[in-house]
DNA sequence: CTTCGACATGCTATCTCCGCATGGCAGCGA
DNA sequence: TCGCTGCCATGCGGAGATAGCATGTCGAAG
């Protein structure tokens, strides 16, 4: 049996609801309805009655539950006395990254750390990437989460370096707007639309960097983050460059595209270490959440 | 985290050996290998180290130890728990199974269920199976593995029937045997050679009526069971018929043959229980132990 | 009576995991 | 010293499991 299965059941009793403990859990309602099923098939009983609201434990949910918790309690404490063992129980990870691995990718990774190792103190860093090196060399960073152009590629003499995804550039138009339904499409096509900008920030700068040498976009309007330049462009106020990463729930009325072939720019993503320096158990372990969480966005 | 790797985990540990866990727990030592990996990769620790004769615990795998073994028996008592609720603590399982069934498919299920219901009664009675049937009118038995052929189909109105598996004959043959490398054969290529045959029982009569209308084997010689035919056969004494469910493990000088789709005769296998009568928890908490032994041998 | 919220389920793509076969490594005996 | 053997690891292919998406069903509220 599964752990999952029992964590997927503490939480739905918990909540008293399947769709509720689904959102918490990061899974579709279909997912969490399946797995309480293979939970209920494999003990051979029903632990909650389906209410018109939601679900309630049935007596043998309630006789489940202090079992479950104790098994995952135990589980917790496995892993933590292992990490005793390995100096990962008071440690301290000082992650750095830019700002679009901010938006999900990383909060993410650290989510995931927190529960496996919730002993070591975290503390995250938004800058450029240039900065987050110099950190990293400086000793005032533990991992950096970069990125590399093809036109600033990084040092891989002076830094370990393990790939984490390949981002793609999206492009974001409205709904309805004429090129919608298309697959791919190219730069040149959108010679005529209004491009949304962000802020003046370095983050911006690189999405400028990634359109194609003698590209002028018109840009007309200039939104603070992601979600207002999402709005703009679902107003059909113009279209925008986006990061896949920065993506998290898609907003209805927007649709992203990809672009062609030779239009497309993918960043190269990677969690950076200084090379030769002793790499601290949190360190390390922190590398595989970031693995996993990256796997996500595939 | 599956919990079968902390079973896994705990048995190598007690044999301190990787290739003798397998043998324990019916696996492949390959999957015991993938398996201690993967939880090793999980938890981030070298659990065991790798001897020139066996494996040892590391002081990692000592720490886990006995975390493992609360987590397996807080599962054990969950489900016994659950068990109580529904009358599965004290009762009794009677089953009945024709010999063949008694082989290997029977008692790989009530030893699967043996561990989940530890509490449970359990006998076993061999026998053909019209004697299986009466008995299980009679209250004599709770369960019944039966076969049916399409000579003597089953009364689906007295009894229910839950299918199990499709049971192919197969025929044995020396692995020198003129006939070894072919995937299927006809019995009109088997006339000129010399049939193995059991002793006069009903089994035995049933491995006849499955050879097509006005085929005449040569019967030379007659051996007691299954393990004394296929020794038989693997002197190249003869050739033998034999049901798939009697193998576990082949004989490596022994070839097993599947019959031309003409010739093949497929016996369908059921567990019965008494159409109508309420039945009790354990047995059909056994049906799903039936069922998965039986997919085990698809 | 319609609508809405909540859980269940058919379908499909993907991933995982087992068994098989093979490879590598360490000891042992000739 | 050289094969031989026992043991664990691993590439490969197929079967089973699982998640997401979309849809169905049921009961309550308006």
């Amino acid at each position: 049996m599964d752990t999952q299965l029992l964590e997927v059941f503490r939480v739905v009793a918990q909540y008293g609801s399947v769709t509720a403990a689904a959102r918490q859990l990061r899974f579709t309602q279909s997912a969490v309805s399946r797995q309480i099923a293979a939970l209920e098939a494999d003990l051979g009983v029903r632990l909650f009655d389906r209410l018109p609201r939601g679900v309630a434990l049935t007596e043998e949910g309630r006789t489940l539950l202090p079992h479950a918790e104790a098994m995952l309690d135990r589980l917790l404490a496995a892993r933590q006395d292992l990490d005793e063992l390995h100096g990962l129980g008071r440690g301290r990870l000082r992650v750095g990254a830019f700002p679009t691995a901010v938006a999900a990718l990383v909060p993410r990774a650290l989510a995931s750390f927190r529960i496996a190792h919730p002993d070591v103190a975290l503390s995250l860093v938004e800058g450029k990437t240039p900065t987050l090196l110099d950190n990293l060399t400086a000793g005032d960073a533990d991992v950096a989460v970069v990125s590399a152009s093809p036109t600033a590629p990084l040092d891989s003499t002076r830094f370990d370096l393990h790939h984490l995804i390949d981002e793609r550039l999206l492009v974001a138009v409205a709904r309805d707007h004429r090129l919608a339904r298309r697959r791919r499409i190219r730069f040149a096509e959108l010679a005529d639309d209004p491009f949304i900008v962000g802020s003046a920030t370095a983050e911006e700068t690189l999405l400028r960097a990634s359109l194609p040498e003698g590209f002028q976009p018109r840009v007309d309007i200039v939104a603070a983050d992601w979600t207002g330049k999402l709005g703009c462009v679902a107003a059909g106020l113009g279209v925008a460059l986006v990061p896949a990463l920065a993506v998290r729930g898609t907003p209805v009325d927007v649709t992203l595209l990809r672009l062609h072939h030779e239009d497309e720019t993918v960043r190269r993503i990677f969690a950076a270490t200084v090379a030769g320096r002793s790499r601290p158990p949190a360190v390390s372990r922190f590398l595989t959440h970031l693995g996993h969480a990256a796997s996500g966005f595939g």
